[in-house]
DNA sequence: CATAGACATTGACAACCGTCGATGTCTGCT
DNA sequence: AGCAGACATCGACGGTTGTCAATGTCTATG
């Protein structure tokens, strides 16, 4: 999905950069993954199932704490899913919400490495 | 809007939690932070004033590397300063814009911490 | 003083986003 | 089979956002 495209635009003359900056390509794929995580009621959502015990949360459990609809609710959780944050499996009725392991620690990184 | 509710819900009989998930507030203010970065053009305008050896860059070097008109690029910068980024020196003409020591990797680790 | 250049600000517009109610889909129970 | 509960999807609506052209402000220079 993502093309780590790490083309050299020109290496030969200009010394004014240090470093290659940011493409397009990885530009956009990094702000399509923060603008996930960009938005309190997602980044909450994210806290509590981090915080969370058993490292698993189910929707009908989220709902209250943020205090939004469950439509609302499972909007935001199926953004921060897409965007390979969180993962989602269902048991039963329920479906259970929790972390990708080092998926916040490699958003980090990344943000730090701009 | 707005209710800080931090009240204990249900202290006393389910340790769902094995800490304390992000508040309003806080997450308020992080995802506010995050906004700013959360966008292919600032993220390219950030990281090529990191990658520059002189540490700063003015408006007119930025203009050409993003392609787009020196009010957006301006709009852009302005986003940036005011979550605390960049900082910004007006030397005679030139508008000349670094990064604020430490406020990347601020960021990313309240990311990783959430 | 007048002019030109660098940058910021304003106003407008289309696109996107967060939210909700209504509805659909599936599972488990009686 | 029928029903109830948990969750996803859809359609709609107001608010926000990225972009530009036009204009304003300041600085240096002739």
């Amino acid at each position: 999905m993502t093309l780590l495209q790490t083309t050299v635009s020109d290496a030969c003359c200009a010394p004014t950069s240090s470093r290659e900056p940011l493409g397009a390509s990885e530009a956009d794929s990094l702000a399509h993954t923060l603008k996930a995580i960009a938005d309190p009621t997602r980044l909450r959502l994210v806290s509590i199932i981090a915080a969370s015990t058993e490292g698993e949360v189910c929707v009908c459990d989220l709902t209250d704490p943020v205090g939004l609809s469950q439509p609302t609710v499972s909007h935001h959780l199926k953004v921060l899913v897409d965007a390979g944050i969180l993962s989602r499996e269902k048991r039963g009725t329920w479906a259970y919400y929790s972390l990708v392991p080092g998926g916040l620690s490699s958003l980090a990184t990344q943000v730090a490495g701009v």
